[in-house]
DNA sequence: ATTAGCACTCTAATGAGGGGACTGCTAATT
DNA sequence: AATTAGCAGTCCCCTCATTAGAGTGCTAAT
């Protein structure tokens, strides 16, 4: 993310040197590739550098001395750090674009699908999972601010019924409603007739500020309703993320960063613990572009060891969801941005497709 | 599971002297506490029993030539086998209760929640996980055969629909439906009430095989709706099991069986390979009572070193579905089996006040 | 039939030793 | 001044041997 930290790590860092730039680059590639610390030999081969390994072994310690790389124990390899890291995605890496074979395979996949929210948003994460080979994570799309479209009562028994609410956003919402006293499904038709009238493009706010005396004055079943679907509305500008739909968690257990039981619980725990991804999730609501947080990173700590490329799509405030995946730090970013970007691309044109010329 | 082959189990089993009977169930109980091979003398203490640790060594050869131990290695403790454990389910174990703060705790969980079957299903997997402190898995209610209740199309736009369609069992489905030309909402209406009339409590089969005229000539978007009825109502009748529901996977992980990577992986790849867990919940559906099904035991070789407690809730044919839960093949078998009979009754509680007298 | 006693077995923990990868430094070279 | 060859030194990690300890099976006595 680019804040004003982040501005002055850019300073500190376009003091490196060509050949520093180089080195660090050669190093985070192979050790994204291999996961063991990297020796200045191997960084000579691999960044088919001209000088010496003893010359690459001086720059490496300026490197460390600058925060870039660092050495698990005197006399090992290098290991980029969370710098490194940054470094390395803002400057160095370079952009890579899925094969097209893959593209053709992912398009197939979403225009073969049948337009249901739920399958879609699996359908999304199983495609980022799968081509990103990372853990993946998409929000549903979501608006700024709920309007009602739509309600509907069905009676399932003498004291029972059936509440569905569709909101603008083409979001469908269900709750069974218990009845004071049996109601016949022709009262029931008219009382959600009624509403559907009444309510037409409200947002919850306009609902319990209006002044309608048809509003103010309902009773019994009717109000009962309607304090649900303000409630439920309300429940929705209140939480952006709803729901959070997720795939691939095997290719992290994969990773040699979890090899260990310690580490696998750690990374259980976080995809438990709504409280941390769903602030991050949100904030990225209010994003554009591509954004990779680094784990460890700023006020990421609580991450650490991990890493996300994520991305927001559709349309800001009116359908709007992110999409993204989840590695270990050691992650080939280069490959994640163009998954997230390829996908976020689609799916910006699936939204517009549905909810583009609303109205 | 009473099967044939069972019988004879029982028939062996039944051999057991009163003395070996004792052995086996402290062994159990021991190693179920410690995850550790149980020694003779351990027993002996363990058991309360009045007699030498020596006499303990023999009756504990004799359990093992019959096949209900198992030393690891030469001079090991004993550990129980598979047969060990389907012993003490069915013979040995005492019946244990929830504590009633426990049942009270649960009780109040539930008369709290709102009635939508997802927090419904959600809520039931977590009260399952948090008081067997192991994975648990819920399955949607389900009828035998899918019944139509209701059919709502509203306009999403000039080229789009959205589909609801809500079965006699008050499950809810979803979709969007392109259209070939605009469609006002006046015309979408029409639609939907015509096909409510037409379709009322018919069954997937019965729509096809009709011969109502009415039916047959249907051109146009309602044909397509009606299509697309019929597809998701065969879909249904298909698949017993929808969707699972599942949470405390983290309580598996902490169980020292999984402290090491592999088994970790092959734990997670069980979960994903719904495959392999969909035909057990199936075959659940057409049974009565609690079922235990121990990991490696007959067919369930796949699932070696995991037990399952499950049990069908709810109406059987009409509204019914599976709940239970997973976890170590050493597990507290007795806590196991009170905390899903608990839920179930809960469970069937409810249904029958939402389904009971239906109609 | 039971038990005390004992030799025996096998694991798991500990620590020593050595190979290997890589460094940092020094001194020579360009 | 920058680069490099060379080399001593560092630290990990693997292997191997040793040992303590838990628990067994067997025998002979009760």
């Amino acid at each position: 993310m680019m804040t004003a930290e982040n501005q002055n790590n850019q300073l500190a860092e376009n003091k490196l040197k060509p050949r520093q730039r180089d080195i660090l680059k050669a190093l985070v590639q192979k050790y994204v590739d291999t996961a063991a610390p990297v020796g200045s030999e191997t960084v000579r081969r691999v960044g088919n550098l001209e000088v010496s390994s003893a010359t690459i072994r001086n720059e490496l310690a300026a490197l460390e001395e600058a925060g870039y790389v660092h050495q698990p124990y005197t006399s090992a390899g290098r290991v980029p750090t969370v710098e490194g890291y940054r470094y390395f995605v803002e400057e160095l890496m370079e952009r890579v674009n899925l094969s097209v074979p893959e593209r053709r395979m992912i398009g197939h996949q979403f225009h073969q699908m049948r337009l249901n929210l739920d399958q879609w948003m699996s359908l999304t994460a199983a495609v980022l999972a799968h081509t990103a080979r990372a853990a993946s994570l998409v929000t549903p799309p979501h608006a700024k601010s709920a309007y009602f479209k739509h309600l509907e009562l069905i009676g399932i028994n003498e004291v029972m019924c059936l509440m569905i609410l569709v909101l603008q956003d083409g979001s469908i919402h269900q709750e069974m409603l218990g009845m004071a006293n049996p109601i016949d499904q022709e009262t029931l038709t008219q009382t959600s007739r009624k509403l559907n009238v009444l309510l037409k493009n409200c947002t919850a706010e306009e609902i319990q500020e209006s002044k309608d005396p048809e509003l103010t004055a309902l009773e019994g079943l009717t109000r009962q309703v309607l304090g649900r679907v303000v409630d439920i509305m309300e429940s929705i500008d209140r939480d952006a993320i709803s729901k959070i739909y997720r795939d691939g968690l095997e290719n992290m257990f994969r990773e040699p960063e979890f090899r260990d039981a310690e580490k696998m619980q750690q990374l259980i725990e976080i995809q438990q613990r709504h409280n941390l991804l769903e602030p991050i999730l949100a904030s990225i609501l209010n994003s554009n572009g591509i954004q990779v947080i680094i784990g460890g990173e700023g006020p990421y700590e609580e991450i650490d060891n991990l890493s996300l490329v994520l991305s927001r799509y559709g349309i800001r405030d009116r359908a709007s969801g992110v999409l993204g995946i989840m590695g270990p730090r050691r992650m080939p970013y280069g490959r994640a941005i163009s998954t997230v970007r390829y996908v976020t691309r689609l799916m910006d044109d699936l939204i517009s497709n549905v909810y583009g010329e609303d109205d």
